[in-house]
DNA sequence: CTAAGATAGTCTCATTTGCAACCATCTAAA
DNA sequence: TTTAGATGGTTGCAAATGAGACTATCTTAG
């Protein structure tokens, strides 16, 4: 039988590597601005957008259950991070985005994130990083992962 | 600031990736031979290694957390698809290793989830992945996340 | 030898999260 | 228009998991 190596096994080095990278990360928006992950998804996603947009969307585009988003948003509306209006056209759905005090928060944890990102990421040379990321986007668009505009796929976000 | 792209934002793509990739593989050992993730890591391990080893041991080398492998070994154990025996030197601790059920189990297995791994890395050519392999193991050790004996970093596996 | 601290493994508890039922609203078709 | 089905969002529930207390055992210092 061929010999089988956890440890150079890709599905499992993927998990423990993210699994680490998120607790590396985790110090800067948990344990300094008390948001957990699904919350700064939310954050992240609403920052990023210039427009509003729905908790589906965000929903879809980080592959976070819809419940999920459904209890970050109802945490930060509570703290007054984000703000909801009544969609017009569809008065099932909101309309999200960041409040004042929001952006703020957000404006701030950017770039503490970039940071770690470029910590981690700094044992590799800037090719390798280039092409770390090409593979990445690779597989991604392979497992047809690459969200775009509201549950449609492909093409450039 | 910064413009921020969290779709470029790599903890988060691994997060993604790594969530999707283990859904593909779960099919096999999940639906296929009723095991969840920690159990198949248990019998990953054991059937890696030719000696017996020890609850914690597989702890530390696929960084899950003890009560986590804990209860994976006993519901392993009452599947009869590991064994376990009573360490001489030390009474606390248990040596582990697959019966001839979970052996089998194992050589069954681990095909197909080879086969996985080659369909989800078949988008990238030889070289591509030789050299994401590569990235992955230098930022692995970066995070020092590289376990090899007992609980001891660093070395080849 | 004894006591203090470390370690292996189990167990209880709290948290997190996915699933699925549910409500309200929208869309499409008869 | 009425009705059936789809969709956005919320919530109750159950399964999974990490933290940490706990027991038993081992190790080391005095």
């Amino acid at each position: 039988m061929a010999k089988f190596d956890l440890f150079q096994f890709v599905p499992f080095r993927l998990n423990r590597l993210a699994a680490e990278v998120s607790a590396a990360l985790s110090d800067e928006y948990q344990v300094r601005y008390g948001l957990d992950i699904p919350e700064w998804r939310v954050i992240a996603t609403l920052g990023f957008r210039d427009d509003a947009c729905s908790a589906q969307f965000i929903s879809q585009c980080t592959r976070t259950h819809k419940s999920t988003i459904s209890r970050a948003v109802t945490a930060l509306l509570e703290r007054e991070l984000i703000e909801r209006v009544e969609n017009e056209d569809d008065r099932r759905a909101f309309e999200l985005r960041l409040s004042a005090k929001g952006t703020a928060l957000y404006e701030e944890l950017i770039p503490r994130l970039l940071h770690k990102e470029r910590d981690i990421l700094s044992c590799l040379t800037a090719q390798e990083r280039k092409d770390f990321a090409a593979a990445l986007g690779k597989i991604e668009r392979s497992l047809d992962l690459v969200q775009t505009r509201h549950g449609q796929k492909a093409g450039a976000y």
